[in-house]
This record gives C-alpha cells, sequence and structure tokens, in this order.
DNA sequence: AACATCTTTAGCACAGTCCTAAGAAATGGA
DNA sequence: TCCATTTCTTAGGACTGTGCTAAAGATGTT
C-alpha cells in the first residue's frame, strides 16, 4: 500500500501553508501569500496552486486560494502522521526542532491511515513535541 | 540537520541493488544486470550510474560495476535505517512486506545516525521483520 | 483618472527520469 | 582468426517538477 504518494513534497508544503494559514489568520489567502510563506515567486506559486487545483485540493476564485474539503482532509492526514512520527523521532533523541524538519520530509509519504497505528503503538500520546494536541 | 538527502530514491534503489548483488552473488555485476534489476533500459542506467559514479559511489572499470568504499558505507547506512525503520512500523502493525515498501521510500532520507537511535528506542532488536539480522 | 498592487502569460532553464535507434567495443565460438 | 552475438555508449527525444524574469492584464485605492 502506499506506493505512490499523489503529491510531490512541494505539493504538500503548500497543501500545509495553506491549512496552517487558514486556521491561524481570519483573511482569505491571495497568492502572493502563499509565494511569500513558501518563499518562491509568484509565477512559480502559480503553477504549483494550478497542481494542486487539478487534484481537487485548492479551489481558486476571484484570486482567493482556499482548500477544498479534500484538501483539507489530506492536509489533516499529513498532520496526524506528522505529530505522530515527530512524537517517536523525538523519543529516539531528537529535538521537537530536529523531529519536526525529519519528518516533514516524508510524512506525505505515510499515509493517513499510518497515524492512528502509529500512535497507538507509542501509547497514544496527547501531544506532540512541541506541544501541540494530537487529535483522537 | 538531515535537511537535503545527497541521492534521489532512484539513486538509493540502484546503491542498494549493487550493494545486495555484491554481497549475494558470484560477481562481477554488468550495466545490463544493474538495468534488469532496475526495471529500466541500459541507456537509463548509464546515466543513473553515472550519477552515483560524479558521487563517489559507484566505480566502473572496464565495464564492470562495483561501489567505492563511501558507496558500500552509504549502502550499509540506507540498510541500517531501513531495519529499524521496518521493525517500528512493523511494531504499528503492518506485515514485513508492507513495511519493507513503505519504509524504502524514505529511508535514505533518514539519514544513517538515526539507525542506532532508533534501534535503542526499539529496546534493540535482533532481527528485522523479514528475520534478518540487525549489526549492533 | 492615475497609480499601485496583484495575477497571469510567455518564455527560458535545469535536474531527473525514461525511451528508441544506431554505432562502437568486447566476447565467445567455430 | 574471423564472425556473430552481446554489451556498452552516444545521440536524440520526451515529460514532470521546480524555479526564474519580464511584461501584459486585472483590480483596487485614492
Amino acid at each position: 500500500m502506499e506506493t505512490k504518494p499523489n503529491m510531490t513534497k512541494k505539493e504538500r508544503d503548500c497543501l500545509l501553508a495553506i491549512y496552517n494559514e487558514e486556521k491561524s489568520s481570519r483573511l482569505p489567502l491571495r497568492l502572493v501569500d502563499v509565494a511569500r510563506s513558501l518563499k518562491i515567486k509568484p509565477p512559480t506559486a502559480l503553477e504549483l496552486l494550478g497542481r494542486l487545483e487539478s487534484k481537487g485540493y485548492v479551489e481558486r476564485r476571484r484570486g482567493l486560494i482556499s482548500l477544498s474539503e479534500s484538501g483539507r482532509e489530506a492536509a489533516r492526514g499529513i498532520l496526524a502522521v506528522h505529530r505522530a512520527l515527530e512524537v517517536f523521532f523525538a523519543s529516539c533523541g531528537l529535538s521537537a526542532d530536529d523531529a519536526c524538519g525529519l519528518v516533514a520530509q516524508f510524512d506525505y509519504i505515510v499515509g493517513p491511515s499510518m497515524a492512528p497505528m502509529i500512535l497507538s503503538a507509542l501509547g497514544n500520546p496527547s501531544k506532540c513535541p512541541h506541544g501541540y494536541p494530537i487529535q483522537p
């Protein structure tokens, strides 16, 4: 299973960036914001968003960028795996930041169905190493 | 740390394919063998080997392909991480084959220094889920 | 209306992965 | 030794993903 990730690392970063901005800020996202937060130029960001849109994860209406329901779901799945694996790598001795940085390289490959399995193998921790809560 | 893998997935597969063939067969490896074992055509394999050679992992002499000492070291490092993570994912409930397939997607990203840390967090298991021994 | 900002298009570049077709080199057999 | 087969290499093409600049088009603010 989970042999072919249906997105690239950059697409993963973009999805999570949008997800996090949507969570934390009131405003609708614009292309320039996405570009800035990914440290790429707007035309590059546009192309990236185009790929994400064609996969059904992102919607663009009159320049305003938002995640589709399936995009939000995908982001939540990646985040769940991310936090679960962070806990594991922190338990191996990495700092929270190192664990985060390492896991970010491949969390999107692992597949959301692994999250509960990993968490239960770790004794269902309630927080990731940074202190953020891990959903049930 | 370990932020930029110094090889691609394909290069990782090639390195390990050569490593395993060197271990198990009477030698020496040829281009066609590498191509066959990676299921690609010889010109594609040649290009891949060229990249690996320019990174100092592979040596080609009169058509015979072998790993350099640093290639062997890199392969051992990836394998150590591979087996350590296999143990972990098997403990999460994956079959040996599923764990192997999953871990193969990102073991080369993790970096060899993690292997002992992972193993010790898992209580220093002596075998991977397939039954192969894990070195001290 | 004018200016600033934002989006989009067009064009280019480069790495990595893959192929086919054909020429060059090596090998093994008779 | 010579030929045939196999192997290696070169040359060319293709496509994805990632990035850029420059300029055109849209939008919005004053």
